[in-house]
DNA sequence: AGTGAAAGAACGAAAAC
DNA sequence: GTTTTCGTTCTTTCACT
């Protein structure tokens, strides 16, 4: 599907706020009502919208510790990579997980409580998982972005 | 503030999906439509909910490549940290940026076109930065895990 | 592609239990 | 806490350009 400029700017208000009500994205698109919920639609036909979503404060749901975790499996077979991706996906803690190049196979987004909860996630989930090796795990001393608002062309 | 088990089962209602109506999540949590009303505004005066957002699928509107980099800095005092910290802010690529312990000082996820725009991002942005030192990139291979939706208590 | 009008649904506030 | 009510606002469809 082809965006045009109209399209590109609707995706830019739609990002930074779910809840805003198609007239006032009309009035800032200088458009109809009618026109923008149109799009809208046809831009989650498309797939071009995946989801709305409601972010929290994770500090004040008591999740104030962030670590990312470095992970070398011991094995590299595609079955094994399958398994590992099935369990961490089981994982609540586990807010993000990529399968990247370099030294280490994967890098997840942890999320946990504390150090206590981090040290029985790591102790009783993640180091219990089949064929993981080393692990290196650095964590969140001050978080300086986080968006989750994409810019394009 | 102190949340309730109906709180936090509508939390992990509108994590999942911030555009049901309240009648719906009403009759998920077996209350009227007020109370669950009630409920959310609470929810967002206390900062437990901090904002609704649309995600767009990354892929369908170009930025198909995601690069994790590991940055280290040349000097760290506080007047070199809050100076990168706010250039780094500035940066349309880089959707997150955490200040992490170990031999790196930042770790960022970039969001990029392809390959030649990663190069662009490194030569123009990133390493023009005042006092940054060694970088170590990691491509992201695919992805195994990637939500918003936090699970608490 | 776009607009305007109209019906239906949901919101938001107030009342009373 | 709940239900009911009511005016307002938004969503969604439709006819038309």
């Amino acid at each position: 599907m082809q965006l045009d400029a109209i399209d590109t700017l609707l995706l830019r208000y739609l990002q930074i706020d779910a809840k805003q009500t198609n007239k006032e994205l009309s009035s800032k698109l200088n458009l109809s009502v009618t026109a923008v919920y149109e799009r809208i639609k046809k831009l989650e036909r498309n797939g071009i919208i995946k989801n709305y979503v409601t972010l929290l404060n994770s500090e004040k749901v008591g999740l104030g510790f962030m670590v990312f975790c470095h992970i070398k499996l011991i094995q590299h077979s595609k079955e094994h990579l399958t398994k590992f991706e099935a369990e961490v996906n089981t994982l609540d803690e586990v807010l993000e997980c990529f399968h990247v190049s370099g030294e280490y196979d994967y890098l997840l987004k942890v999320m946990v409580r504390d150090m206590a909860h981090f040290r029985s996630f790591m102790v009783t989930k993640l180091t219990t998982l089949q064929h993981v090796g080393s692990t290196q795990s650095s964590f969140t001393i001050n978080e300086v972005k986080n968006t989750t608002a994409i810019t394009f062309s």
